[in-house]
DNA sequence: GTAGATTTGTACGTATGTATA
DNA sequence: GTATACATACGTACAAATCTA
């Protein structure tokens, strides 16, 4: 692991066990330096990773203001997100594969992900179920020349973990899309709706190291179910 | 302008023209240094600025490879987003104060932004229209120890650059909350929703550079006029 | 397949500028 | 005004991944 890495996961379990409270500042960059025994650059590294994941604010010639996080986590909107059920495991999801085949590209997907027109690809449906409802359906779309092997079993748990430790594939960066669309009779049929007319679909196109595309997904939520969090910073970094 | 912002600059504005087209690899860092004279850590800042913004993804060994940013931003969702609309100023959109008075900060605002009850704030609601349809009503609350003068002219245009270029604020960052809500009826009388019973609402805490926070934002969308885009990394950055 | 050149990643050191207290 | 703290910038060295001959 490298010295950045490990310092910002200290002092990220630093902040998140309050040992260094919001509001409150960090030590200094020069005092880091004499804790951690690196130079500047490492501590600022490690700084600037705080700082994109939202912990921390810096402020030239003050310091490193600790943040708090997750405000809307709170009171507001009853629900926490799904992520956060599944993460906190206290409530049974299950997953069921309901397709799995080998299909060729169709021309509105060759379109988006630029994959030859009839080329072989996977296409995976998947039911996420909460309290017994069928909430989430998720679409996966993927070359077969990448992930050449998919057996339903790595399907029902997760393919990422599948792809990376076991195909040793490199996951770079996704392309996202959220939007609302209304509900087709496929999706009405596999997911427990209530009567909802719309779905909140999350459409990604992702990427291997090498820039090639190699998935096209297509998350689709019920309303109530669906939530986003976002931390944005105004101008730069660095 | 610091040397790494305009060098980011430059090479966004290339990499737009198509001077340094998708799938090409950029000069090498080497090259850059050259090119523009300055030390490694200048263009390696400006490198960041790329790759953080999705334009660009570096491999070692390899080099900075340039990507086709807006893939969705083609063909499949018709339609393109409200915002997109506006940049392009090609449709014509207008803005409708529709309330604009100081208020007490009611009990469930204070749990979320921590402004104490009863103190005074703005309330400001605004109507956007496109193609003479309420698709978007934003609602703001402003501390008024903040912003204390608010004039309608202001608001009818964009209030952050009343706040940044005339007040002087210095807006750092933003948490913020995307979720789907059942329409009131407050929503139903101001917005034109053709019946929707559903409507998308980005919840937003906006924060200063001394991380007091001085604005509370819903900003309520049509399901059909709500698109949102998003680059994500896997793993780390530096 | 290996060796060497190229390219990015990490790390350290130093100096100066700018904002804050 | 002075001290402190972060921001920018230059330079150096070596490691790790990639490419080429």
């Amino acid at each position: 692991m490298n010295k950045f890495k490990e310092i910002f996961l200290d002092l990220e379990e630093k902040i998140l066990n309050n040992e260094y409270p919001p509001h409150t500042l960090l030590p200094s960059e020069n005092q880091l330096i004499k804790m951690y025994g690196v130079s500047r650059e490492t501590i600022r590294k490690a700084l600037n990773l705080l700082t994109n994941a939202g912990y921390i604010h810096k402020k030239q010639g003050k310091g490193s203001i600790v943040l708090d996080m997750n405000r809307f986590d709170f009171p507001i909107s009853g629900l926490t997100s799904y992520k956060e059920l599944q993460k906190n495991q206290h409530i049974p999801s299950e997953t069921i594969v309901v397709e799995l085949k080998k299909i060729a590209t169709p021309k509105e997907l060759s379109k988006l992900t630029e994959w030859p027109v009839a080329s072989e690809i996977w296409k995976l449906v998947r039911q996420r179920k909460i309290d017994n409802e069928v909430v989430i359906l998720d679409k996966d779309y993927l070359l077969t020349s990448v992930v050449e092997d998919l057996p339903i079993k790595k399907a029902e748990d997760s393919i990422y973990e599948y792809f990376e430790e076991e195909l040793g594939l490199n996951i770079a960066y996704a392309q996202k899309e959220i939007l609302v669309e209304p509900v087709t009779k496929e999706i009405k049929d596999l997911m427990d709706l209530h009567g909802d007319e719309h779905v909140v679909v999350v459409k990604s196109l992702v990427y291997l190291e090498d820039t090639r595309c190699f998935e096209y997904t297509e998350s689709i939520h019920r309303l109530d179910k669906f939530r986003f969090v976002e931390f944005a910073r105004r101008r730069k970094q660095n």
